[in-house]
DNA sequence: TCCATATTTCGACGATATATGAAATCTGGA
DNA sequence: TCCAGATTTCATATATCGTCGAAATATGGA
């Protein structure tokens, strides 16, 4: 990954309601949501949505489709890996006793973390 | 993780010049770099990356020491795990299938999960 | 074709972030 | 005490971001 496109990441998750709008469609999975809903739920204008929404979008952390009159967005996991991945990649350099810590964090944060190592026995 | 300081911490990353620096320290490890030695490999003038290690380091992402005349920069793992894992916390919500690419990116930046799952067998 | 619904685009304002030279601060040593 | 080295603070100019009403666009159905 380009750090530029890492830093377009980065700066569309920093601001409270986009990362709100992200962690949203993190959790609603492939279904993803309207527009219209995030915007209910949120008490947010359309238009500042739709500003918002189109940062995401351009970023790449998030698709969105056509369904009848609405639009549906839904969180691209495999961008969000390469983001965090990236942010990884340089740790644990010759000190696995130092990122340990943070290895276990994020298996406790990723649930499947655990089922992708004891599935593949 | 409250969502104000997700939000600090990812714009703080959010600055081709201040992610480069962030990289840079994580690879550092505990030892860290002294500002100087980090403005001479960047070739940045002292007082613009002074002002990016400030903010680095109000968002909690580094710490610093004197050491001498230096002043030295130390990447902290324990908050960038926070934030991590705060980007990933509602993840994989019931479709593991759906993270398991992720976890798998993940694995492969951060390589002691490897010997964090091996090792306890 | 015409209307109601769902979203986006446009425009303009205020607020915030960035970069950097010059001066100030702090440290170690003679 | 005085100096040189290392870094930060200050002040200022510049550029970019965020918000939201109003108008424009696209869709489905009668």
């Amino acid at each position: 990954m380009e750090i530029s496109s890492a830093v377009t990441s980065l700066a569309a998750l920093a601001h409270a309601g986009r990362l709100t709008v992200f962690r949203m469609l993190v959790q609603a999975g492939p279904e993803g949501l309207a527009a219209g809903v995030i915007a209910q739920r949120l008490s947010v204008p359309p238009s500042s949505l739709s500003a918002n929404l189109n940062l995401l979008s351009n970023a790449g952390l998030i698709v969105s489709r056509r369904e009848g009159r609405s639009i549906v967005y839904t969180a691209r996991y495999d961008e969000m890996a390469r983001l965090l991945g990236y942010l990884l990649d340089d740790c644990c350099d010759g000190s696995p006793e130092i990122c340990r810590p943070l290895a276990e964090r994020l298996s406790q944060a990723v649930h499947c973390f655990d089922s992708s190592n004891s599935a593949s026995s």
